[in-house]
DNA sequence: TTTAGCACTCAACATCACAAAGTGCTAAGT
DNA sequence: ACTTAGCACTTTGTGATGTTGAGTGCTAAA
């Protein structure tokens, strides 16, 4: 039920929204006249801001302050009044340089979540799907008593992990294990894996339990390393003025090694490919003065992960959102090159799919 | 040039470093006298402390605070008076249960790097040797698209990379490739490998330069991630007094956050294996409030890199070192173990270092 | 419906006084 | 010659008080 503003303020509001976003301070009904044209008296702006506070959209850190948006006020800003935005050169060319396509999609989730906390100097979380399966495995002798273990995932990220092994083993134990392996890994969710790798042991490999104990305890450990990755910017943030009191430091720090917190705010919260969760919107109360806007990573229809960007409520939406897309753009066409590639010249993705 | 002090100033000024270590305020000649039993008066003691301070072992913040040690007296504390404490059993256990030898050098440097972090609630930072040289290179097809070269390196570190691939490649010429790539680069230290790298490209392979090429950009990208990396326990470090002033808690996030402020503190500055560095012994100047102690971790007389612990001066010098010093046991005999395992039943360290 | 004018409120800052902690020095004691 | 009691002195921290300035809400007039 949300009420329709009159054009003059949905003026106010995006006024008091951007004047906000830029200088931090509560905005008075003087400022938004002189800076912003408003051609009124700042009397009428002050009844407008008024109604809008009544109805939700500003608050008033006390009677003799200036206003500043709520939740109410970001989203409506951003859901009606906020202009896109494009994004500088500069910033484009730092993309574009930056993204490389080396590595693996890991490797390029790193890669992207880096550049955008430096663009926009503020923590990334990437967030890889674990519901992502078991696409092949391999088992590589690379020395007397060194296997390397390499699981390819559906969405083509590739772990690696390293066995020790105490016993001799033949080339063609290896190829079997390998076979077995691949029996009855294939199509396992990577959480799953776990469980399945503890049947495997009990049930079928009885003959090879020495070293086969030996892959599966480094394969559990491999995958035991954590999903999520918080990729710092938190000394630029620190610089914001909300940031200057201790407190908040602290909390804002803690809250980020919080892995529970952190768990809680990336939870889906809507189909949307590009989440903005604003505010008192968090489920999360540690979060309410914070806004996380996260970006759905999908190749092929198949969700793969995604980006997370925390700061301030007082965030620079705007910059920040068409930040993301542009991401996105890149990040399929990245993507997209490897499988074209594939697809050209070879064919490992048809392959991978089969 | 180190004055001696006599027993009773020995006496003070080890119970002004303990005190101080215990409560982060200044020590008063009062507290002294009541709290560590030294049977004179507060007079008495307040001469000595006057006279320590004329000998620069402690500080006076203002005139009428008590003394906090200063960067001489850690250091006479410390190389003079401090005794060592037995690490709690709690502590050891939790390391035991934590270590559990899985991966490769890397990931048992990373797991001690956390158990260090938990139990001293403080950053740590993994520093690996980049002297380090390459052993053998393997290439392994793991699909028509994808290589996975594997660099294991002489003192036990395994590196991976993918390198996706446009044009079909023989068994063959992956044979040939890999043992080329061997050829040259046996022997060859990590951090030059970048250089040795383009004189391949340039001089060798011009046959196979496509597939060459993708290749040695993948190691190329593979070896440019950072061998230093921090280990936050940040959140912990916060809630220590020193901290409850906003400027500070900044220049430390800002400091810990720097690159070049790291590698500067970790810069070996003597040939102890555990050595330490307090306050304004850094050259660094950011860190002459802090005081970084670092352990060498060392493989059969070859150095494999440290691990760091960066807090302020007023530290727990005694836990910190014992239990810097338990771990490198424990670091020892997790890398011997697996070195004996290779020696009795089979060979795989010998033959690493023919 | 808009606006000018004005009384009112509240945070922020400065000023002041005072208590608490701890020193340095002097003079007396051992 | 060393130790100590006693006391004046210094400085920080705290709480009380006053002042300033920004910005509001309301009233009454346009």
């Amino acid at each position: 039920m949300k009420m329709n503003l009159d054009e003059r303020k949905k003026k106010i509001l995006s006024s008091v929204v951007e004047d906000y976003i830029e200088s931090a301070e509560p905005v008075g009904s003087k400022t938004l006249v002189e800076k912003y044209h408003l051609d009124y008296s700042s009397a009428t702006i002050r009844n407008d801001m008024k109604i809008l506070e009544k109805e939700g959209y500003l608050e008033q850190p006390h009677v003799s302050a200036g206003r500043i948006p709520s939740t109410k006020g970001y989203r409506y800003y951003v859901d009606n009044l906020m202009k896109e935005k494009r994004l500088s050169m500069v910033d484009i060319d730092y993309i574009n340089s930056t993204i490389n396509g080396f590595g693996d999609v890991d490797d390029i989730f790193e890669q992207v979540a880096d550049v955008v906390s430096k663009i926009l100097s503020t923590p990334t979380v990437i967030t890889r799907n674990n519901t992502d399966t078991i696409e092949n495995i391999k088992v590589v002798k690379i020395s007397e008593k060194l296997l390397l273990i390499v699981l390819m995932s559906k969405n083509g990220t590739v772990k690696d992990c390293i066995a020790k092994i105490t016993d001799v083993v033949e080339d063609n134990a290896i190829d079997q294990m390998t076979s077995i392996l691949n029996q009855n890994l294939t199509g396992t969710p990577i959480k799953e894996l776990h469980l399945v790798l503890n049947n495997i042991i009990k049930k079928d490999l009885k003959a090879y339990s020495g070293v086969m104990e030996e892959i599966i305890n480094s394969i559990k450990y491999e995958i035991s390393k954590d999903m999520k990755k918080l990729n710092s910017g938190v000394e630029k943030i620190l610089e914001k003025p909300e940031f200057s009191d201790i407190e908040t430091v602290k909390n804002f720090i803690n809250m980020i090694s919080t892995k529970e917190i952190i768990d809680s705010a990336l939870e889906k919260s809507n189909n949307n490919k590009l989440s903005i969760v604003i505010g008192s919107e968090n489920k999360e109360v540690l979060l309410n003065d914070y806004t996380v806007i996260s970006l759905d990573i999908e190749k092929d229809n198949k969700y793969l992960g995604k980006l997370s960007v925390i700061g301030p409520k007082r965030m620079n939406y705007a910059k920040t959102i068409s930040t993301l897309k542009y991401i996105n753009k890149k990040f399929n066409n990245t993507l997209k090159l490897n499988s074209k590639d594939n697809k050209v010249k070879g064919d490992y993705s048809e392959k991978r799919r089969k």
